[in-house]
DNA sequence: TCCAATCTATAACGATCGCTACACAAGCCA
DNA sequence: TGGCTTGTGTAGCGATCGTTATAGATTGGA
């Protein structure tokens, strides 16, 4: 265990974690000083910088807790539905909703941000695992081409994120969801 | 007619906005400092600032430079196909060409950089237009929702722009189009 | 040939960048 | 109550940002 001893931190955690989670995804990596988060969360630089470490290590584990609150949608989607299909139609109806609610950036941080190539080519892997598996089990047909639906869906999301990015409305984006789902194969019966 | 006393301009003007296109085009137009535009260029502060004004001017000059260049092709498709059907279609065709071309930055500038949201708008009423005529002379189904219709080609263009940006081939990319193409309304015979 | 105009090159401006040294405040343990 | 530890607040570090003053080079016209 810990000594625990010396001075309390005068500020949550979490809560500025979150703070600093949501200045990323509105401004950017780049586009977000430490001097902007040191301004919405109220903490100094030295204790922003001995909470959390330097500003890369931030942007990290801002990243990793927008995976695990406002992006964990897809990923529960994709372990809770049966199906390829259920599945993807509820990553593309929560996406809408997700990307525009009120008092939050818009769009998606994962999305929007250049760095995080690896994360979105994750994303990618994981749709196409789930269509194969259905191509597999004889839930699609045996000629899905689960790459080129899985990239399909990528690209999908990815407008979607741009389009609320720009201004889109809820509405809007269900419109796109429900216009992209259409094109999906007739399951085996 | 001007004077024309003096030295000479010892750049080609026209070469090195192409060479600064470039560079917003790859890096976005924080990420692009005026020392990196010196570098690639080899012309100095003093001579940029000369022949283009400051740096969000020289950014304005690239852009309607890059629209009028590697970007015309959407433009160019709207004016020059008779139907909505066959424009959206030469749009993500060509798409999938011009944003994996070798030799040049991948995806569109338009589409990348945050700070073009008016002209991403442009282009949105341009498609919703092109659909919209059709309907109205009977191309498309009467029942046809033009602005619907304009968002999810958007969206497929956006999405095509960002995995290009990410890696994907032109093959992978002219699967998305033609998967995305599929969803077209039946024509009125 | 000398002037006037224009471009080039260096160097540096003030502002901001990410980051930290330093002094002080606030806690637990002896 | 000291003494040790840890967080806070200020102030500033060197580096880079966009931009420009200044001096020299190069041109055409008088």
């Amino acid at each position: 265990m810990r000594a625990m001893v010396g001075r309390k931190r005068g500020f949550d955690r979490d809560e500025v974690l979150d703070q600093v989670t949501r200045a990323f995804w509105r401004d950017g990596y780049q586009a977000t000083s430490v001097a902007d988060l040191t301004a919405t969360t109220g903490v100094n630089p030295p204790s922003l910088y001995a909470a959390f470490g330097d500003k890369h290590a931030l942007f990290t584990e801002a990243v990793a807790r927008y995976q695990q609150t406002y992006g964990a949608f897809t990923t529960r989607a994709l372990e809770e539905e049966p199906t390829a299909r259920q599945a993807v139609e509820r990553v593309l109806t929560e996406a809408a909703i997700e990307y525009t609610t009120p008092d939050r950036p818009k769009g998606c941080l994962v999305l929007s941000a250049p760095e995080l190539h690896g994360l979105r080519d994750q994303a990618i892997r994981a749709f196409e695992g789930k269509i194969r598996h259905d191509v597999a089990t004889g839930a699609l047909p045996a000629g899905t081409d689960a790459h080129r639906l899985a990239l399909f869906v990528a690209a999908t999301v990815r407008g979607m994120s741009s389009l609320a990015r720009d201004g889109a409305t809820r509405a809007e984006l269900h419109d796109v969801a429900r216009t992209a789902l259409s094109v999906w194969p007739a399951p085996v019966p």
